[in-house]
DNA sequence: TTGTATGCGTTATCAC
DNA sequence: GTGATAACGCATACAA
């Protein structure tokens, strides 16, 4: 019915006129300025309630050149590890006042470079990254740096230097632990499936798993070292490449979860007994592994533990500017731990 | 080093200067205003790019009153139903022009209050919600209605009149669908799990399960209808409960897809072959369900075509205003499906 | 402790 | 087609 609405969208101003007081001493009161007096601040409170105020923020940030909001680039949310890390990091922005604006650039160069392109323009205060498994060039980027933004990655992070924070697991580890567990458990021909050497996380996790072949001395089998995109086809397809020649696996080590599910899958349905035949290991800890028969063991990444540095870290860059050149140097680097489930 | 950056925030102004031309023209031709002669708008946005401008939301959204930025307020986005909503409706309000500004409740009132707030005081122009399990008072999103905000609840939809628009899955149909499934694969006492009564979601799915066996003439054991919190735990205990007895259930309807997980997990470990002794569905088509084996029957929801349908309602209210007091009056109801596994 | 005045970057309303 | 100028709502330097 009554289409122009638009009623009351109260204003500082609208505060000061019914108190009979300056629009600055409003704005004070609201921010909590030192020099106003106690009942002041209490009556302005008061009235701002009682008028449903609500501060606008973009006159806010207008002003103060901050906005409290921080942005988020992440290839999909619905990867369960950045979906744990993103709720620890929004719920610990949270209690400081700050807001998350969450994006996703479905693994999409193209679309990551938009997306820091549109945060830019919100001004936000600081922008926290998960890159893309193709970004490889992060020019996209420089506009926030150089504007003196914080800009923190975390898991995929630049592979060459880069003015910015890096926040990531400890890949290396992660490889290491899982193949160093499949070889106690007595494999000696452990394949690999892995991503595209593209980014840091396979890069890394991949010299862990090399490492822990060379340290026991055992010859890796490079037909049975696959880098290439971890979807579901790709997996079954290396696992049809490997269990169609004379000699087999009897362990592979998949480097994320979906290949290890696919890998499995693959392995019941040929009759490749697991773990008896083959051993397994995934990594992630993604739900599915603990639910799928027989379950996978895999390594556990601490997405809260993440969240939470990754947080630390930002509200120590905002409060205190980014002068820790050091910090800069090298990346925090946050453990992993093996799950030993029934696939190994 | 260089500790004071800040650069050029290049300004319109800027770029008048540059061109000797007025912010006014400079402007209008950044925004395709329709008087702007087609030579001076190519100049402009030449020397727009090279000085890598980016207009400035906050002052944009201040004097326009438009900030292109829709509000989004969902339980968690781990939840897989959720996480495909928000894909769909972010992908598809980027073509728009839009962003979105994703935030979790947690499922819990309070933080929802919050958020409302916070995402008022951001201006947003739309809101979009899947309230928690809890919200049976509405109140406060009434700022946002009162200003003229289209406010479009998903899912989780208020059970009373509210002044906004509603896009709900066909939760009766479904919980029809899944039962009458159980009955015709011969069972005849089927016990149901859902949800609180507080939410649509379970009043509806329990509605149909009550219209299916009714239909059927099959009675029903209320000792055997839960309406709980749907946790790991309580379906446990309600499983326990329930094969305590001396007569037991020949099937299980279960409210959603943790629920069913968890039943199915109580049934193996203690003896009870399914589908063979008890057979089974759940309900979102969580991708867990497909995995777990034996597989479990579930309803899909589609929730490509629920974020699509938010998007297409959304822009329509956008630009049209929301005038349409009869679109408000019933909700859009989208399709279920059922998908019939191993567990039936 | 409070008030006055100014400007943040943009868009809209007038003029020309 | 283009230019001058006011205004959006708030925060801050300076004055009182």
């Amino acid at each position: 019915m009554n289409k122009d609405k638009k009623p009351q969208e109260n204003t500082i101003l609208d505060i000061a006129e019914a108190l009979k007081l300056s629009p600055a001493t409003i704005s004070r009161a609201l921010n909590n300025h030192p020099h106003v007096k106690e009942k002041t601040k209490n009556d302005i409170l008061k009235m701002a309630a009682q008028l449903g105020y609500r501060r606008n923020q973009m006159a806010s940030g207008l002003r103060s050149n901050k906005t409290h909001t921080v942005g988020l680039i992440v290839p999909r949310i619905s990867m369960f590890f950045h979906a744990e890390v993103i709720t620890t990091i929004q719920n610990s922005l949270h209690k400081h006042g700050y807001n998350l604006i969450i994006c996703q650039s479905n693994d999409l160069l193209t679309m990551e470079q938009e997306l820091a392109e549109i945060l830019y323009s919100s001004r936000v205060d600081a922008l926290i990254v998960a890159c893309t498994l193709q970004t490889t060039d992060f020019s996209h980027f420089n506009r926030l740096v150089d504007s003196g933004i914080p800009v923190i990655f975390y898991d995929r992070v630049p592979l060459d230097p880069y003015n910015a924070t890096f926040i990531k697991g400890d890949d290396f580890r992660g490889g290491y632990l899982a193949t160093s567990h499949l070889i106690e458990t007595g494999c000696k021909r452990i394949a690999h499936i892995s991503g595209k050497l593209t980014s840091n996380l396979y890069q890394d996790r991949t010299a862990g798993y090399r490492k822990a072949m060379e340290l026991h001395q055992l010859p890796i089998n490079e037909d049975w070292v696959f880098h290439q995109e971890l979807t579901h086809e790709n997996a079954r397809e290396a696992m049809s490449i490997m269990f169609g020649g004379p000699v087999v696996p009897d362990a592979l080590f998949a480097a994320n979860d979906v290949t290890a599910i696919a890998a499995l899958e693959f392995a019941k349905e040929n009759g490749i007994v697991v773990p008896d035949a083959l051993k397994m290991t995934g990594y992630s800890n993604d739900p599915r592994t603990s639910i799928i028969s027989p379950s996978l063991s895999t390594i556990e990444q601490h997405p809260d533990l993440v969240g939470k540095k990754i947080v630390e870290v930002l509200m120590d860059l905002l409060k205190n500017g980014h002068e820790n050149a050091e910090l800069k140097a090298k990346p925090y680097v946050i453990p992993v731990d093996l799950i030993r489930r029934m696939s190994s």
